[in-house]
DNA sequence: TCACGTATTGACTGGTCATTCAATCAAATA
DNA sequence: TATTTGATTGAATGACCAGTCAATACGTGA
């Protein structure tokens, strides 16, 4: 059903490229379709449900291929979760760089673009849906999603925070010590999505305005 | 390592059992042991990588018998989330029917139930994360704990809200279209938890009040 | 104490799937 | 064009595991 059961159509793609570095660049394109292929059937059925034929059919190769470049099932799926860490920090930093802004105008860049990024963006709903699921498998993967984004962003979030409390922009709390719980909206939201999208599915647009105005609201000094 | 090789130890458990019903109460008690031994296979491994082995030799008993009180493993699974919905709303309601309390304290004995109930109970995480993992192939246990738990327990909040308005203890604002969005932060903690909870625990009692403060404040007319 | 019916055991079967590898193919080079 | 190098295929191997079932143990009632 996924392809016919001709092998003759396998190699045709994009014959107009340089010439020069054909083999090489094929090796890392077909990497890329692999590992693509691969997210997609983690994310959909699990670490332990999915055969790696479904990969290599998925990817339009043969079922011997993805062990030829990753030496096994477990090296595939580390491949694939350490790929989709996208460190772009530059368009958050970009909102947050407008000193002449104030603290509820930079929070509301901030979550706006957790929202673009983590909320609106399925591909992140089923990343973290396998962060939860393999966890205990892959402790390691928990901890280095950690390190590159929770902590980062968190350290931003905080300093938002400090520099609003400085400015007299934002009262005090005991939530100073816990920046992250002003996320906490958008992380139910993903869980909703994860749960309920398909029969109850949140316009997100309002829940959006509905998270930002009770927390700006709650961080608002009266 | 986990059971001695001898059959002979098998059935010993308190004799001091009322003697009339010994073989039915038998017949729960061992489903029962199944089914606990099961959610904890489950929620550790997930449903695809889970042997039916190992949940009969934590239940203390042979490979088999797993298959002898349910037809497959798939009726296993279900039946382990099935019993897990706890429908006791009393204690809520209990908390809820002070007439003479403010909404703020009303929000404040919702929400630790929250945390009793759901943040602070390992079993509720482990419950969770089963469902995020299994939703693509379970989709009705999503459905199911919807309608159980979820949808009663935003009308509950949308009610309290609604009233807190109508009393003028609470402003309104875009949330009240989605009262869920006030417990985001403890979704954000059970998430986090399911993630972070070896290398990096919450304290939760801390959060908690940073929740609260935040969530309560957020809803405070000014 | 015996017979009956149910609970329990664990060896076995059949199917699934990760991994291997000999054979083939295709691009690059001589 | 012929040769070399490395990518690609898919059949074969072996491990693993859900589900079966014949044999046995045990509580119960006569």
């Amino acid at each position: 059903m996924k392809r016919s059961a001709s092998g003759s159509s396998a190699v045709i793609r994009d014959p107009t490229r340089p010439a020069g570095s054909r083999r090489r660049r094929d090796r890392e394109t077909r990497q890329s379709e692999i590992l693509e292929a691969a997210f997609e059937e983690f994310a959909a059925r699990g670490y332990a449900a999915t055969r790696l034929e479904d990969v290599a059919s998925r990817a339009g190769v043969a079922k011997g291929l993805p062990n030829f470049y990753f030496a096994s099932k477990e090296e595939l799926f580390k491949a694939v979760l350490h790929r989709h860490v996208v460190p772009d920090w530059s368009a958050l930093e970009m909102r947050l760089e407008q000193p002449e802004a104030s603290t509820a105008e930079l929070l509301r860049g901030l979550i706006s673009l957790a929202y673009e990024r983590l909320v609106e963006n399925p591909r992140a709903h089923r990343l973290l849906r396998l962060l939860i699921a393999e966890g205990p498998k892959f402790p390691e993967l928990a901890e280095f999603y950690h390190a590159e984004l929770i902590e980062r962003a968190i350290a931003l979030l905080g300093r938002l925070l400090a520099h609003g409390v400085e400015r007299g922009e934002v009262r005090s709390g005991p939530y100073l010590d816990y920046p992250q719980a002003i996320m906490g909206p958008a992380i139910m939201a993903v869980v909703w999505q994860l749960l309920f999208a398909e029969r109850y599915p949140l316009d997100l647009e309002r829940f959006f305005d509905a998270h930002l105005d009770l927390v700006v609201s709650g961080l608002t000094p009266r």
